[in-house]
DNA sequence: GATGGATCAACTGT
DNA sequence: CACAGTTGATCCAT
C-alpha cells in the first residue's frame, strides 16, 4: 500500500504538473510572498532550523531563545542576556498590514482591527483591559498596579451604545483577579513575538504558545467552577483564553500557507479547536475548510490549504489512507433544516485543488473517550491531497452535498492510523509485536501495563516487585489530629469542603483528574475524610488513568509510554517505591546502581511562574527520597530528558493522623499516544557533585548534556 | 483602490 | 439541547 501510493492516484490523469505555476503562491490580504516546499511533498521535515550549540546558560546567539517553560519572571540575569536579538531591544517598526493585527500596545493609538464586530462581548475581553495588561508587559510584572490614574487618555466614551452593559462590569476579566495569572501573562514575554514570529513560527515559539494557553485556559477553569453555579453554563474558558493571547499577538504561523506549518508535527494532538487557531494549523475558529487565495495566469482563485474532519458532516474516513470529506453548508444552523450546498468559499477551494493538486492538511477530530465522550481531540494526521470530487444527494433531507476524496501523501510519520491500531490493541482484534509480557503489574494495577520490545531481543528488565504505591518505613510526621472533609458525594468546588481551603480555596483536580495549576503543595483528602475513593481530590490515589506500557527504546533502555492521549495536566502516576534516607542515596551510588532513585532533594527547573502563590506553604516541606529499585510502579521507568513532556508535584496525604509526601506525575503538554513520557531528574546541588554523570541522550535543542 | 465597519457563516463546547 | 461566543471572509459605504 505504500509504494502503491503514487499508482493509486490514476484517478485523475495526471499529466505534467507545472510546479513553477504553484510556485507563484500568495495568501489572502496579505503582502509578503509565501512558497509552499519546493516539490511540495515528502516534506516530513518542512522546516529544519539550524541545529545550534548552546549551553544551556547562554550566552545566546541572536535568534535562539532558550525556553524554560516554568521560568521564573523575575529572572532578570538570564533575559538581560537574552535581549539583544529580538524583544524589547528591537522594536520591530509596526507596518499597518492588514494582515497582521497590530497590537493595541497603548491603547487608541493603534488602528484597530479590520473586520471585529466591537460588540459588547467583545469589549469585554479586549479594550478596556488591554491598557492594564499592555501595561503589565511593558514594564514587567507587577501586582497592584491599579490603572486608574495613569495616562488612561481614552476612558469611556469610545464605547458607544450597547457596550458597557452588564456584562464588562459585573464580569471583570479574571487575569486581573489572579496573580497567577497574571504571572503567567508576564512570564510569557509577549513582547518577544514579533510581527515576524507572528507570520512565521517555529517549534519552541508554537509549543510557548500552546503551553501558555493551556496553563491559561486550566486555570481560568479553575477560577469558574469556584463561582459556582456556572451562570449561563457558557463560560467558555477555551475562548477566552485564546482571545486574551491573540489580542495580545500572541500566536503565530499567522500567514496562510500549503503544506506543514512549522512547529508542528504530524501525530500532534490538540483538545480544543483555537489551538489549531493559535499555531496556525487552522484558522478559522468553526469553518472546517481553511483555504487561501493564489493566483495561476492572471486570476486569482482560492484553494484549500486545511479541512478539519471531526464528525459533523457524514465523512468516510475509516481507511486511515483515504478520506471522503463533505463540503460545507446546506444546513440552517437554527431549526437544523437542510438545502443545497453551495460552490463558495470551502467547496469552491476543494474543488479547486482537485486541480491544483496542492496538499491539504487533516486533522481529524475524534471524540475524547476519556473525557466521558465530551469534547474532541484533533489529530493532526499530515498532508492529504484532493483526488476527485462529486456531488450527490444527502441520506437526510435528500439535499446535494459536496464530497471531496483525499488521498494521504505517503511517507509521512504514523498519525491517525496509529490510533486505529491503538484500538485494535484494546479490543484485541489486533495482535502486538514484540509483546513480552500482556501485564507486567500481575493485576496490581486496574489497567494492564504491557511491556513490549520490538527493536532487539532483550526479554525484559531487571527483576523488580511491582508495588503500586509508595511504601514508607514510618510517617514523615505525625500531624495533628485534623478533621476530614464530609463531603460524601466527593469533594466539589466552591463548597465549604475543609480540604479545598487546604488547597487555596481551589479544588486542585478538575472531574477527570487534571491538574488545574501547579502548586507547591496538593493537599488530597485522606482517612478521615468522608469522600469516597473516587473523590476527584484523591486523583492520585487510584493508580494510572491512562493505559501505559513499559517499552524498549532504541538506546536509552527501557522507557514508559501511554496508549491514550494525555492532555496538559493529566494524571500519569505516582513514583511509587521505598522512602529511603537521604544519607543512603550514597550506598546506592556506590555500585553505579542509582538508576531508581527519585530524589525530590535535587534543584529542578522553575515551576514559578505556574506556580500558586496564594498558597500559603511555599516551600518543599521535607526532603524526599525514593528508591524503586527493588520495588516500585511504572514510573520507574521513565527516562530523564532536559525538555521533558511529564512533571512532578508534591502530593501531601494524611492517614490516621500521619502526614505522607507522595509524588505524582502530571503531563506538561497535551502528549500524543505512544510518545515517550520523560521528566527531568533535576540537577545535584554542586556540593553533591561526585555523583555519577551520566550522558544525556535525550536529543532536545537545550539539552544540558548530561544528567544524575 | 483602499479602508474600516457591519454582517455572516461556520464540523464549538458545556 | 439550546445557546453564547469566536474568527475570518465578505459586503457595503465612504
Amino acid at each position: 500500500m505504500e509504494q502503491g501510493g503514487f499508482g493509486s492516484d490514476s484517478g485523475t490523469p495526471p499529466g505534467p504538473i507545472d510546479k513553477s505555476k504553484v510556485l507563484d503562491v500568495k495568501p489572502l490580504r496579505c503582502l509578503v510572498p509565501v512558497f509552499p516546499t519546493p516539490n511540495g511533498m515528502t516534506s516530513t521535515n518542512p522546516q529544519p532550523s539550524p541545529f545550534v550549540c548552546v549551553p544551556p546558560s547562554g550566552p545566546f546567539p541572536p535568534g535562539v531563545s532558550p525556553f524554560y517553560p516554568f521560568l521564573s519572571p523575575n529572572d532578570s540575569g538570564r533575559s538581560a542576556e537574552n535581549q539583544e536579538g529580538f524583544g524589547f531591544g528591537t522594536p520591530i517598526s509596526p507596518v499597518p498590514l492588514n494582515s497582521f493585527r497590530t497590537p493595541t500596545a497603548n491603547g487608541d493609538a493603534g488602528p484597530r482591527r479590520p473586520g471585529r464586530p466591537r460588540s459588547a462581548a467583545n469589549g469585554l475581553a479586549t479594550d478596556d483591559d488591554d491598557s492594564q495588561h499592555s501595561d503589565h508587559f511593558g514594564s514587567g510584572y507587577s501586582n497592584d498596579v491599579e490603572d486608574t490614574s495613569t495616562g488612561k487618555k481614552r476612558g469611556r466614551p469610545r464605547k458607544s451604545r450597547l457596550s458597557q452593559s452588564d456584562n464588562a462590569a459585573a464580569h471583570p476579566l479574571e487575569v486581573d483577579m489572579d496573580p497567577l495569572l497574571n504571572q503567567l501573562l508576564a512570564s510569557f514575554k509577549l513582547a518577544e513575538v514579533d510581527q515576524v514570529k507572528k507570520a512565521d513560527g517555529d517549534k519552541e515559539l508554537a509549543g510557548r504558545i500552546l503551553l501558555v494557553y493551556d496553563l491559561f485556559r486550566r486555570r481560568m477553569t479553575q477560577i469558574e467552577e469556584r463561582r459556582g453555579e456556572t451562570p449561563g453554563a457558557a463560560r467558555r474558558p477555551d475562548l477566552k483564553g485564546a482571545n486574551l493571547l491573540m489580542t495580545r499577538g500572541a500566536r503565530t504561523n499567522q500567514t496562510k500557507r500549503i503544506g506543514n506549518v512549522p512547529g508542528v508535527e504530524v501525530g500532534d494532538i490538540f483538545f480544543f479547536r483555537m489551538e489549531l487557531c493559535l499555531v496556525g494549523l487552522h484558522a478559522p475558529s468553526m469553518a472546517g475548510i481553511d483555504y487561501m487565495s493564489v493566483r495561476l495566469t492572471g486570476d486569482e482563485e482560492p484553494i484549500a490549504v486545511s479541512i478539519v474532519s471531526s464528525g459533523g458532516y457524514d465523512d468516510e474516513g475509516d481507511d486511515g489512507e483515504v478520506l471522503i470529506y463533505t463540503g460545507q453548508g446546506g444546513v440552517q444552523r437554527r431549526d437544523g433544516q437542510m438545502f443545497d450546498q453551495k460552490l463558495e468559499r470551502g467547496n469552491l477551494a476543494l474543488e479547486k485543488s482537485v486541480h491544483r493538486r496542492n496538499e491539504v492538511r487533516v486533522i481529524r477530530g475524534v471524540v475524547d473517550v476519556q473525557n466521558g465522550g465530551r469534547g474532541k481531540v484533533y489529530i493532526y494526521d499530515g498532508l492529504y491531497r484532493v483526488q476527485e470530487s462529486w456531488a450527490e444527494k444527502s441520506k437526510l433531507g435528500n439535499c446535494s452535498i459536496f464530497r471531496y476524496k483525499l488521498l494521504r501523501v505517503p511517507g509521512q510519520p504514523e498519525a491517525f492510523t496509529l490510533w486505529k491500531s491503538l484500538q485494535q490493541w484494546r479490543d484485541g482484534t489486533a495482535t502486538r509485536v514484540g509483546v513480552i509480557l500482556p501485564d507486567l503489574t500481575s493485576g496490581a494495577e486496574s489497567q494492564p501495563v504491557c511491556l513490549v520490545n520490538d527493536v532487539d531481543d532483550e526479554k525484559g528488565p531487571a527483576y523488580f516487585t511491582y508495588i503500586p504505591s509508595l511504601k514508607y518505613s514510618k510517617p514523615f510526621m505525625k500531624s495533628n489530629p485534623s478533621m476530614g472533609c464530609q463531603c460524601l458525594g466527593g469533594c466539589q468546588p466552591g463548597g465549604s469542603c475543609s480540604c479545598v481551603q487546604k488547597n487555596g480555596g481551589y479544588l486542585p483536580f478538575n472531574s477527570i483528574g487534571v491538574l488545574m495549576s501547579y502548586k507547591t503543595l496538593v493537599h488530597e483528602c485522606g482517612s478521615a475524610c468522608s469522600c469516597p475513593p473516587n473523590c476527584r481530590n484523591r486523583t492520585t490515589q487510584a493508580g494510572p488513568k491512562v493505559r501505559v506500557e513499559v517499552f524498549k527504546t532504541k538506546n536509552r533502555g527501557w522507557g514508559l509510554r501511554s496508549w491514550d492521549p494525555i492532555r496538559g495536566g493529566g494524571f500519569v502516576c505516582e513514583y511509587a517505591g521505598e522512602v529511603i534516607d537521604e544519607s543512603r542515596v550514597g550506598e546506592f551510588g556506590n555500585d553505579g546502581d542509582d538508576d531508581y532513585i527519585f530524589d525530590a532533594t535535587r534543584m529542578y527547573e522553575p515551576l514559578e511562574a505556574t506556580r500558586d502563590y496564594n498558597d500559603e506553604s511555599k516551600k518543599a516541606p521535607y526532603p524526599l527520597v525514593i528508591s524503586a529499585k527493588k520495588g516500585g510502579n511504572v514510573a520507574r521507568f521513565m527516562n530523564h530528558s532536559c525538555s521533558p513532556n511529564v512533571y512532578w508535584q508534591l502530593v501531601v496525604r494524611e492517614i490516621n493522623n500521619e502526614t505522607y509526601y507522595h509524588v505524582a506525575f502530571f503531563a506538561i503538554r497535551h502528549i500524543p499516544p505512544m510518545q515517550e513520557l520523560t521528566f527531568d531528574y533535576g540537577m545535584v546541588p554542586p556540593d553533591k557533585a561526585d555523583r555519577r554523570r551520566k550522558k544525556c541522550l535525550c536529543g532536545s535543542l537545550n539539552c544540558r548534556g548530561y544528567f544524575y
